[in-house]
DNA sequence: CTAATGTCTTTTATCGTGAAAAAACAGTTT
DNA sequence: AAACTGTTTTTTCACGATAAAAGACATTAG
């Protein structure tokens, strides 16, 4: 089917989605500028899914008067796989290969075949993997094919090099923060929500990684520096596909991590660099030994 | 003219011409596979220039046998405008407009108007953009167009700041190096040459960047780390341009920076931590002093 | 007269296509 | 038989075209 297919509309289909969890809150929605603003996408959106909102009954449309008729049903909602960017339906492709073994260091990467296993044009591709090439795990040959620098030790460790040297750094950016920064009130919040975690962590132990990225990155952002700031994107990517794939002790090791950033962020309220600076290391380097862990180690270099 | 091409042809020309300057030093060329080692190019192309030569009448070729006739003519020569990859066009088109003013932060760039206006396809354009985009100058918004964030003072304190960070902590690493490491090798090679230049300064100043380029690329080598090499072609780059555009005291500013790399490298080959963390900090403040002073002052943020 | 809706235009995202260049394969020469 | 040349196949690079989505403009309602 559809081979001459030129976008896909999943950011309809997406927004459609959330539109229609909005439906159960209201009888009747908002102006389309505002519902557009609420959802993230234009107004040319936003028309297209009242329209279909309308043919399908689940609101009355005229003009101005946007009323809800009924409850929407589970099958009124697009299938979740249909809502994804290319991007992502691309990045997890190849992640997948990537992490699924079998992907030796040095080995070279097919834009064409890449493709066709994925079913999407080559430009995509393409673009995907120049976009990728900032995470350091794939590097191009000048006017020729794209090679896998592999997912090792020697990887992990070049990059907790440079997420230790920018998080003190920022660390210590944070606690010269004026104390009428709204900073110290994110800091408030996600203490709070790190303490509930911590009592209900039997059961919610895996929402903790929507946790430790927000705290990380609010961290981040104190450097004011947009090298840090974004750097943080390989960070995030790396952890995500990790804790995908080592589910071995997660419960253990988040209790821990949960534990470690109360007290960082405690150290961070004290402002007392002193204690920053070791609370940072500490979480930081046991961070660094989970991700370690999960990488099957590499042969020592053999001497012939 | 030239509505439907595919692909420019450049990376011949450019071979061809490289061979051209072979063809003064020996009276025949070896074999197409050692040709194309030297060139950097594969044998299809190989055999493309060398059927242009025997066309021209500058090689009589049979099979192994390649013997030079006559000496190359200057407009045997591509001109050297169709050797250049469509990157470095688009990248020197879009610095062009940046730098040439006019170009606000904030500014939306877009896509189709660039692509028209360097006379390429947008496909591109929009890659060069990603490619560009990790230089921190230009920003994506979701499913939307892309923003410029403007060659300011911010940017280069940015730049600068992680730049001395991963700097210092390569020239330490360096000094930790093996006596029999090659480095000792390439910096005292390196040494040689700026004391050459140093000697010739008012005729060859600038040639200094190229030399500047290569010392600190050794160094930040020494740190063994993907992220901090790689976040070396940020600066050329930027520095690149900056050598283009403020061409004020050139020769004076060389001159300093050439008798800051002498005891630069001199701390290094001492190995005295101490005296490389001086010598790498005084050198990197004096770096940044030189850029900022080349950006013109942002207007301080105004109170309404 | 402001803020919405209705309509039209522009821009982005993605594909298939074809030429340039690389790479693989087959046949020769020394 | 090793290294070269001749030939064929693959892959990368760049384009124009087209649907999705954004954005601008014109009109109308409150």
């Amino acid at each position: 089917m559809g081979q001459g297919m030129s976008k896909s509309n999943n950011v309809y289909k997406d927004a459609y989605n959330r539109c229609l969890r909005l439906l159960d809150e209201t009888r009747s929605l908002p102006s389309e500028p505002e519902l557009g603003a609420l959802l993230g996408v234009s107004r040319t959106t936003v028309r297209s899914i009242l329209a279909r909102m309308e043919e399908t009954g689940l609101i009355a449309w005229n003009k101005r008067a946007k009323t809800v008729l009924r409850d929407p049903h589970p099958d009124d909602f697009f299938p979740e796989e249909e809502t994804d960017t290319l991007a992502e339906i691309i990045e997890r492709s190849f992640m997948r290969r990537l992490l699924a073994g079998g992907a030796e260091a040095g080995m070279q990467i097919n834009e064409l075949e890449l493709a066709r296993e994925i079913g999407v044009g080559t430009t995509s591709v393409r673009e995907f993997l120049i976009r990728f090439s900032r995470f350091g795990l794939i590097e191009k040959r000048r006017n020729s094919h794209w090679v896998l620098k592999g997912f090792t030790r020697a990887f992990a460790l070049e990059l907790t090099e440079i997420r230790e040297m920018f998080e003190l750094r920022s660390a210590a950016a944070f606690t010269a923060l004026p104390q009428d920064s709204p900073v110290w009130g994110d800091l408030d919040r996600l203490e709070g929500e790190h303490r509930v975690l911590a009592r209900e962590i039997a059961t919610r132990f895996n929402e903790f990684s929507e946790l430790d990225e927000r705290l990380h990155r609010l961290i981040h952002r104190a450097s004011r520096n947009r090298f840090i700031v974004d750097f943080y994107d390989v960070i995030a990517m790396i952890f995500h596909y990790h804790y995908q794939w080592n589910k071995a002790q997660e419960r253990e090791r988040n209790e821990v991590a949960i534990g470690e950033h109360l007290a960082y962020i405690e150290a961070l309220k004290s402002r007392d660099l002193g204690k920053v600076d070791a609370a940072c290391r500490r979480h930081l380097k046991s961070a660094r030994q989970t991700l370690l862990t999960s990488i099957p180690e590499s042969r020592p270099p053999q001497k012939s």
